[in-house]
DNA sequence: ATAGTAGGTATAGATTAGAGACCTAACGCC
DNA sequence: GGCGTTAGGTCTCTAATCTATACCTACTAT
C-alpha cells in the first residue's frame, strides 16, 4: 500500500519531469472517458459475456436510452467494446468486450473489490462529517 | 484476464440474486464519487505526500478553483484525505491521504498501469473509427 | 503604495445529462 | 383491420453541472 503510493509519487514526478503536458497524459485520457457514471458499470456487466442493448438497458434499469446508447458508442470508438449487427428484422444489435477491453478486466476487478470492502469505511465518514457539520450549524457556525 | 472476467460476471450475478438496487450498490456508490474528471487526479497527486492548495492548483494546471476546492471537500467527506489547517496567518492548509485513501492507491496503480500500457491501442482504435466514419460520410452515408 | 501569496467564495455563461416522446418494421392477438 | 409489443435507437426540452472570471481578507515583500 505505502509501495503503490511511492510507485504512483514515482510516476507523477516522472511524468512531470518529461514536462508532459498535465492534460495530455495517458491516465488523464483514460480518466476522461471511462470515468464518467455508466462506462465502468456498463464495462462489468460485459465481463460475463456478450449482451443485447436492451438487455443492457434492464441490467441498468436507471440508464436513459440515451446515455447507454452514447456511452456504448464512446466504449466502441476506444476500441473497448464491438458492435455486432445481425441482419435480421428488426436487426439484434450485441455488445461484446474486445481483447482490449478485457485487458482492462484484472485492474477493474481490483477496484470493485476495494469498493465492496471498504465501502462501509466510506459511509461511517460521511456520516462523521454530517455530524460535524450538523453540530458546527446548532452552534450557528 | 479471462478469470477477472469470470470473477466480475459473478458479482454482478450475486448482486442480482441479493436483488441489490443496482443504485444503491456499493460499486456504484464509489464510481459516482471518484468517477469524475478530477477525484482520482488529485488522489494520485497526494499519493507522493501531503500538498497544500495552490501546490495541487499547480500541479494540476487546467482544474478551478472551485472544482479543486469542491472535489477536495468531497474526498474529505468520503473520508479518503485530510484536510488540516494550521492556524497561521494567512492560514495554510494541508491535504492528505488517509489509510483509506491509501487504501485505495493499490488498485489505482493497476489502472493507471493499464492506462500506460494500452494508451497507444486506445488511439489506434479511435483512429480507426475516424477513418470509417470519414469513408462512410464521403460515400452519403 | 503596489503587487503578490494563500485559500478560498460568488456569480454568470456554457456544457452536459436526463426524461420522455417519437420512429421504423415486424409479429401476435382478437 | 386495429391494437399492443419488441427491438434499437433518435429528437427535443429541461434540469443539473462545470468553467471562467471577478472578488475577498489579511499579511509580506519591494
Amino acid at each position: 500500500m505505502d509501495q503503490a503510493c511511492t510507485l504512483i509519487g514515482a510516476k507523477v514526478a516522472e511524468w512531470r519531469e518529461m514536462g508532459l503536458d498535465p492534460a495530455r497524459c495517458p491516465v488523464r485520457d483514460l480518466l476522461d472517458r471511462i470515468g464518467d457514471r455508466w462506462s465502468i458499470l456498463l464495462l462489468t456487466m460485459l465481463a460475463a459475456g456478450p449482451m443485447r442493448f436492451n438487455a443492457l438497458a434492464r441490467a441498468v434499469p436507471d440508464i436513459s436510452k440515451r446515455m447507454l446508447s452514447q456511452t456504448l458508442r464512446t466504449l466502441e470508438t476506444d476500441g473497448l467494446i464491438d458492435r455486432t449487427v445481425e441482419p435480421t428484422v428488426p436487426p439484434r444489435v450485441t455488445y461484446s468486450l474486445t481483447p482490449l477491453g478485457k485487458s482492462l478486466m484484472p485492474p477493474l476487478l481490483g477496484l470493485i473489490t476495494w469498493a465492496e470492502q471498504n465501502h462501509a469505511s466510506v459511509q461511517a465518514a460521511r456520516q462523521r462529517m454530517a455530524a460535524m457539520v450538523a453540530a458546527a450549524d446548532a452552534v450557528g457556525w
